[in-house]
DNA sequence: CTGAAAGCGCTTACAG
DNA sequence: CTGAAAGCGCTTACAG
C-alpha cells in the first residue's frame, strides 16, 4: 500500500502553496481557472481524498455516532440497529457499534472510550447490570463532556436526556386483555430478564389488566428466570404444579421455548394453553402454530432515535436543551397460538 | 455541554508548556514528581481524555476498522458481525458498519467514503450486484491507497487479498449426499439469490453429488427465484408439476418458506418431502418439524476474518504481502425434517 | 527538569 | 490571483 496523496504533495507537484491547492479543490472563485483545472485534474488522477481525520480535528465534528447495545444476537436490537444505520447513512454519518453484553463495566469502558472526540453523539440501550445497579455516572459525564445521548428501549428516568421507548405498560396490558377476551383466566408471564425497567413495566401492565378484569393474581406463574437457573426445569415445574391456560413471553426466546416445552408435555396450543410473545422478528409466523405477538416496530425505533440524535448534534450550540421522550406504538398481530375473541 | 478539557488548558492552569503536560500525563521520567503529581491530579479531576482524533492524525492509525455487508437483517451476517465486534473489541479496535443493501453503487460509495484515513482496514462481503457485474475497481483502489481488506463469504477470486470462506461446494455435496442416503431421489434446490459465487459453488456441489450417486439432474427443480418473481408461486408450480422428494434451501428464508408451502399443500415432512437448510440461526429447532441444517459457524467466520485483518494492519509496513484464503468447516445438524439414514 | 519547534493534513481570515 | 500564518490537539526529538 502506498501512502495516500495529500494536499502537500499536490502543492509540491505544481510548485504552489497548500492553501492554493485547498481552495482550487473547493473550486473557490479566488483561484484562476487554469490553476484550478490542472490541480483538479491531478487530484482526480491521483485519487485524492481529503483526510477525514484532519477535517474532524479542524471542525470538531466527526460525523460519526456511537451505538452501545446489550446484545446484537437478538432480533430486537438487530432491527433497531438496522434503522439506526439507515438514517445515519442518509444523513452522512458513520456508525460505531459496541456491544456491552449486559455488563456494566463493559458499558462504562465503552462510553469512556467514546468520550474522546471520536463521536458526535451516542445512542444507548442500557445493559441489565446498569439498570439493576442504577449506575449512570458514565452517561452523565458523557453528556457533560462529549455530546448528546439518546437512550432507546432500555432507558433510565434518572438520566436527563432524549429517550425513545416502547409503550411497554400498555402493550402488556393489551396482550393480557386479548388473552382474557379469548377466555383465558390463568395467564402466566415468562421472561429471562428481571431487573430491567421494561420488564417491570410489562408486568405492571399485565397486573393492571388482571385487576381491571377482576382476575386473581397468582405470583407463582409470574416466572422470571435468572440466567443461572435452568429455563426448561422452571417451565416444566410451573406447568406441572400450577394451573396455566396462557403464557405471555416477554422476549422471543421465552415464548417459543415455553411453547415447545408445553407441546412436549402434551398440551395443545392454543386450546389448552395460549401463547403471546413480544417480538421484533417475523419468524413466529413459521412456528407451528404460528405465534400471536406484540410487534415492537424496532426498525422505526432505531430510525426515530437516530433522527433525534442527529438533530441534537446539528442544532446550534446555544439552543435551549429541551428533552423529549418519544413512545413507539406497538401492534398486536393475531396468529394461531391464541383463540378467537369471545367477549365483545 | 461544555468543551472537553485539552492539554492546552491544563498547561495554562499551571503555567507550564503543553509538552510538559503531555509528558507528565504519560508519567515520563523527564518530569519532576511534584509537577507530575499536580498535573495528573488536575487531569483526573477534570476528566481529561486525550483526543483520539488528534492522535489518529499524528499516528496515521485510527484503531478503527470498517465492515461492509449486503444486509444486516440476515442471521448469517448478524452472527458474523457479532464475531467481528468481539475480536475488534478485544484488540482495541472500533468498528464502523455500513450496509450495502446488495447494491453496487452503495458499496462503491461506502468504500470510497472509508478511503480517507478513517479506518485502518476493511472487512467486506460483496453485494449481489458487485458479483454479478464483476466490478472490483473500488476494492483495488482501497487496497492501493488505504489499507488491507479481508473479504468474507461473498468474495471474488479477482481481488488479490485475504479471504475467509465457507466450504460451500463440499457442504452442498454433503447435504445432497445425506438426502440421497436417506432415500431421496428427486432433490430440489431453492434459493432467492442467483449471481452470487457461493450459490454457484453450492449448486456445483449438489450436482457433483448427484453425479457421484448416478442420479439424473432435473433442471426444473433447481429453482433460483429472482426478487421480482413471487416465491410462493414458483414453489407451488414446482411442487405441482415436478416430482420432488427433497428440498435444499440455500438460505434460511427459502427453506422455511418452502417447507410451509409444501405443508399447506398437504405434503408431510419428511416422509413426502425432506428439507435441509443452510443456516446460521438456531431458530430451526423451533419449527415443526425442526429443520436439519448445514451450520455455517458464522461467528467463527467473523472472528477469523477480523483476526486476519488486524494482524495485517499491525504487521510492519515492509513485510512481504502473503495472502491466504481460510475455509471454515461446516456441520450438518440432523433434525426432524429429514429421514433417518438408510444406506450404509 | 522544562520548553520551543516541527509536524500529522487540513481550512480560512488576512495580506500582498 | 496566490501564499504565509495560525490553528484544531496532540507527540517527540532536540535544546537549554
Amino acid at each position: 500500500m502506498k501512502q495516500r496523496i495529500t494536499l502537500k504533495q499536490i502543492a509540491l507537484a505544481f510548485n504552489v502553496s497548500i492553501a492554493t491547492v485547498s481552495k482550487a479543490l473547493k473550486d473557490s472563485h479566488e483561484i484562476s481557472i487554469s490553476t484550478k483545472q490542472k490541480i483538479q485534474e491531478y487530484a482526480l488522477q491521483h485519487n485524492y481524498r481529503p483526510n477525514r481525520i484532519a477535517l474532524s480535528l479542524l471542525n470538531k465534528k466527526t460525523k460519526t455516532i456511537g451505538v452501545i447495545m446489550p446484545s446484537i444476537l437478538n432480533p430486537f436490537f438487530v432491527k433497531t440497529f438496522s434503522g439506526i444505520e439507515q438514517i445515519a447513512n442518509e444523513k452522512g454519518y458513520n456508525v460505531i457499534t459496541i456491544v456491552s453484553h449486559g455488563k456494566l463495566d463493559k458499558e462504562i469502558a465503552s462510553v469512556n472510550m467514546l468520550e474522546n472526540g471520536l463521536i458526535d453523539g451516542l445512542l444507548i440501550s442500557l445493559s441489565e447490570e446498569t439498570e439493576s445497579k442504577q449506575h449512570f455516572k458514565h452517561l452523565e459525564e458523557f453528556i457533560e463532556n462529549a455530546g448528546p445521548i439518546v437512550m432507546f428501549d432500555r432507558i433510565s428516568d434518572s438520566v436527563i436526556t432524549d429517550k425513545v421507548i416502547v409503550d411497554d405498560f400498555n402493550c402488556a396490558y393489551k396482550a393480557t386483555e386479548h388473552l382474557i377476551k379469548t377466555g383465558c383466566k390463568h395467564i402466566s408471564v415468562v421472561s429471562t430478564l428481571k431487573n430491567v425497567g421494561i420488564i417491570k413495566l410489562r408486568i405492571n401492565g399485565y397486573l393492571k389488566a388482571l385487576e381491571d378484569y377482576k382476575l386473581p393474581v397468582n405470583k407463582k406463574i409470574i416466572t422470571l428466570i435468572k440466567p443461572e437457573y435452568d429455563f426448561e426445569t422452571e417451565i416444566k415445574t410451573m406447568l406441572d404444579y400450577q394451573n396455566v391456560d396462557a403464557i405471555i413471553g416477554l422476549e422471543e426466546f421465552s415464548a417459543v421455548e415455553a411453547m415447545v416445552i408445553a407441546q412436549d408435555r402434551g398440551y395443545t396450543i392454543p386450546d389448552d394453553i395460549s401463547i403471546i410473545s413480544f417480538t421484533s422478528s417475523d419468524f413466529f409466523k413459521y412456528t407451528k402454530p404460528s405465534i400471536t405477538c406484540i410487534n415492537q416496530h424496532s426498525v422505526f425505533m432505531g430510525k426515530t432515535a437516530t433522527e433525534i440524535l442527529i438533530s441534537k448534534i446539528e442544532q446550534p450550540q446555544d439552543a435551549d436543551p429541551v428533552f423529549e421522550t418519544r413512545t413507539i406504538k406497538t401492534t398486536l398481530i393475531e396468529r394461531n397460538s391464541t383463540k378467537p375473541l369471545v367477549i365483545k
